[in-house]
DNA sequence: TCCTTGACATTTT
DNA sequence: TAAAATGCCAAGG
């Protein structure tokens, strides 16, 4: 194979994007879908980080449980399996789960550009 | 190529 | 505060 590309904007699909933004989060902070997405420099496009996320192969272990919606709300139905998992997972690092949801005024991650761009390598 | 789905977001009721 | 309507767009069938 001469050339291969995976994207057409960048050597990295966009899956990879993702989990590698995902990645940069904090321990201790949380980020949402749209935040991630638009760090991954793929902006509207936060049902595609869900859909990432669910489709993440076990060996890369990602920090998804960092991720949830904007309003600090876990993606999953109150009581489920996933939803517990990721609120015992978030409580380990110190982040308060009230109800299925974090306060994003006390936990959401500030990203700063600098370290955005020194650690997507494009 | 068309149609549906989705670990979402924003605006309007 | 809550629910509904809309917007969004890559993947998969």
């Amino acid at each position: 194979m001469s050339h291969r590309r995976l994207s057409t904007a960048s050597s990295l699909s966009h899956y990879q994007r993702i989990w590698k933004t995902v990645n940069l989060i904090p321990k201790g902070c949380v980020s949402s879908y749209g935040q991630v997405a638009d760090y991954a420099g793929l902006p509207g496009r936060a049902r595609l980080v869900g859909k990432s996320l669910s489709n993440t192969p076990k060996e890369l272990s990602i920090n998804w449980h960092r991720v949830v919606r904007f309003n600090g709300e876990i993606a999953f139905d109150k009581g489920s399996v996933q939803a517990n998992k990721q609120r015992d997972l978030l409580q380990e690092e110190g982040v308060t789960v009230i109800n299925n949801r974090v306060k994003m005024k006390d936990f959401n991650w500030q990203a700063d550009l600098a370290t955005i761009l020194h650690s997507l390598e494009f």
